[in-house]
RNA sequence: GCGUCGGUGGUGGAGUGGUCUAUCACAACAGACUGUAAAUCUGUCGCCUUCGGGCUUCGUAGGUUCGAAUCCUACCCGACGCA
């Protein structure tokens, strides 16, 4: 994996690059679609590939169940087994340490608002004894299957050995999400725990790298930075990762990953990457929205992903440059014009929303597919418009001019 | 014409003397969703409301009863059977 920067935007930690691997070049920042289970909801690979996706990620805890990572491996790799020829990405689990643990059965996301009031509590809710389908160790997780109820043990080394099964061109090493519920001092410990993590993921990739013949594709391993919403540890933590080599050998990137509060994401991500080496690259995890993309790119993020596009699209939510809207409103029952009228996704050239509306109202598995197809598109070519506008010298004009219509 | 069964909120369909504005499902309406436990979930769903409550509903009209969607009578409507 090669990445190189090719334009810096001004008086910013921005930057325009090229991410080449074996399966194709990434022009970033780019947005990284989802494909938890070796497919992006919904959509065949030509749909991903006509909505401007480049780059596909799956996860290891949702493989590595069901089918299992080895036949991935020996249908020839993630990417040969989805029928998806370009780069590959795969999370290592480290975020269903949180949705399956501390957010299992509850109202909790990894996004909070500073007003939200479980973020007052002082004290640590003990909640431990609470029904959840991962369990922390110091030595790594215990996971309770979703679909079967099989107890599956993961520490880092077995993530990176399912991820080597998987095979995508980029893989990320085992941590823990931490959840915006934990005080500070679970936190620190967590951070701990995840940089602990992260030297035993990147021991073993390096192993499994050297033990690899020519005929298999060599893996990027990315660490992934964590802290929270808070500064010390959000540093403490890029230092440490970007610093963690094993005989010289560094992590190839970085993820940025765990809980923000929507108010000071940007000052979080801020933080870290003025700490990460500039030369690698720089993935936040797990977001996001259009606002959110800007203040990432702005902050020197190069890749994106997030499930967004596809579950609000089958949820029967659509982005537009105004607005998200909801088609199963009664206002789009009659309304015969296109989603967006100069989109050029699929969608918008062939369907009307009256039609949308009636797929979802009908509960028809197209309804999902086509909102799918826009959504993807309208974030995906957002990210490469904000790439232009760095390339064209006016990313803040673009960014007020967007946000101006967007966020009304 | 006679007989039997049945008519419940937008729909289907519970309820067969009080705890009934009436279980439940669907539809409808609104909302949520940020490294996917998710083509999912939440709320509203007779009318009015100063959100305390008030008022009116179970084919129609009477009646019995302290009290009726529930019992009785008549009528209207539907299905089936016999003429």
């Amino acid at each position: 994996m090669i990445f190189k920067i090719e334009k810096k935007l001004k008086n910013s930690l921005g930057r325009v690059g090229m991410l080449e691997t074996p399966h194709g070049v990434i022009m970033t920042p780019a947005f990284v679609a989802v494909g938890t289970k070796a497919t992006v909801k919904s959509l065949n690979p030509e749909q991903v590939r006509d909505a401007g996706v480049e780059v596909v990620l799956g996860n290891t805890y949702h493989l590595f169940l069901q089918p299992g990572d080895e036949i991935v491996r020996d249908s020839g790799g993630i990417g040969k087994f989805m029928n998806w020829p370009g780069p590959t990405m795969t999370d290592s689990g480290g975020f269903q340490v949180f949705s399956l643990g501390a957010a299992y059965g509850k109202d909790i996301s990894k996004i909070t608002k500073i007003t939200d009031p479980s973020l007052l509590i002082p004290e640590r809710f003990d909640d431990s004894d609470a029904p959840r389908l991962a369990k922390i160790g110091q030595d790594g997780v215990s996971f309770k299957s979703h679909l079967d109820g099989s107890i599956h043990y993961i520490t880092p080394e077995k993530s990176i050995q399912i991820q080597h099964n998987l095979g995508a061109d980029i893989i990320f090493a085992f941590d823990e999400c931490t959840s915006p519920t934990e005080d500070l001092r679970y936190q620190g410990e967590a951070l701990e725990r995840t940089h602990r993590w992260a030297e035993r993921s990147l021991v073993e990739h390096l192993k499994l790298e050297e033990q690899k013949n020519e005929s298999i594709f060599p893996q990027a391993l990315f660490g992934i930075v964590q802290g929270g919403r808070e500064e010390s540890l959000r540093k403490q933590s890029a230092k440490i990762i970007s610093e963690i080599n094993v005989d010289g050998k560094y992590f190839d990137g970085f993820g940025i990953g765990g809980s923000f509060a929507k108010e000071d994401m940007s000052t979080a991500v801020r933080w870290v990457n003025e700490i990460l080496p500039e030369e690698k690259p720089r993935h936040l995890l797990g977001i996001g929205e259009p606002e959110d993309l800007f203040m990432g790119v702005e902050n020197g993020v190069d890749l994106f992903d997030c499930v967004l596009p596809t579950r609000l699209g089958r949820n029967g939510t659509i982005f537009t440059k105004t607005g998200k809207i909801i088609i199963m409103n009664t206002k789009f029952r009659n309304d015969f014009g296109p989603i967006e009228k100069d989109c050029e996704c699929y969608t918008c050239k062939n369907y009307v929303k009256s039609y949308i509306a009636h797929l979802f109202h009908g509960k028809e598995m197209l309804a999902g597919t086509l909102a799918s197809i826009h959504n993807l598109h309208f974030i995906v070519n957002l990210v490469k418009k904000i790439r232009q506008s760095i390339l064209d010298d006016n990313f803040f004009e673009f960014k007020e001019e967007f946000l101006k219509g967007y966020l009304k």
